[in-house]
DNA sequence: CACCAGGTTGACC
DNA sequence: GGTCAACATGGT
């Protein structure tokens, strides 16, 4: 693992992750980058600035209607506006503070309740907004393992990542991040034949 | 016009 | 337990 590591390091350079100015712009964009990309959420996080909704009172006092429009780019928008007010609510009710203070596994398990937050955004939460090391695997991880010929589904590639790596905070946003950005750029039509990662798992 | 994007849910078997 | 359509807009 730590061999994948290095040698994205190496291609890629340090992607520092996740670009947001606060903990609660990490929870939101989580939400609304489900299954879309990154420069429309981008986008719609400035019109909820703009508006001055990116703090967990004013989005979950917000007219649902509004709150549509203003991130109806970002796809599944009736959705996602009802996923931002659950979430919203929850982190208006939990400040930073005494979420850090729980155990990881146990916030993990409240934010897995709120309808909407699945394994791939909780685990983004805890760690991109709380700096508390949970590895996060997505779509882009999955089919790289798979190249690699380790199999797994989201559990037990979790797992593995975890255990074989330092738990280290800034290690595992890299090289989250730098499998996200070598995904998006080498693995878009199983070219897996010239895939760079032929490394020792 | 077809396909994909930093997923999650609920229905059905 | 597993599979699968639905969710919706914006970009190639």
């Amino acid at each position: 693992m730590m061999d994948i590591y290095n040698k994205l390091l190496e291609l890629l350079g340090e992607q520092k992750w996740w670009p947001a100015k606060t903990p609660f712009e990490v929870v939101v964009g989580a939400v609304l980058t489900q299954r879309t990309k990154w420069e429309n959420v981008a986008k719609a996080i400035r019109e909820l600035e703009k508006n001055d909704l990116l703090e967990p009172k004013m989005l979950s006092k917000v007219e649902r209607s509004k709150l549509e429009s203003l991130i109806k780019g970002t796809g599944f928008y009736k959705q996602k506006a009802e996923r931002l007010q659950i979430v919203s609510r929850y982190f208006a009710e939990n400040d930073m503070r005494s979420l850090s203070e729980k155990p990881i596994e146990a916030l993990r398990r409240e934010l897995l309740s709120l309808k909407g937050i699945g394994k791939e955004t909780a685990d983004s939460i805890i760690l991109y907004a709380l700096n508390k090391p949970k590895f996060v695997v997505d779509a882009y991880t999955v089919r790289i393992c798979k190249c690699l010929g380790i199999s797994g589904e989201y559990d037990q590639l979790q797992e593995r990542f975890e255990n074989e790596l330092p738990l280290n905070v800034m290690l595992f946003k890299e090289l989250h991040a730098l499998m996200v950005k070598y995904g998006k750029e080498f693995c878009n039509q199983n070219r897996c034949d010239e895939c760079v990662l032929d490394v020792k798992k």
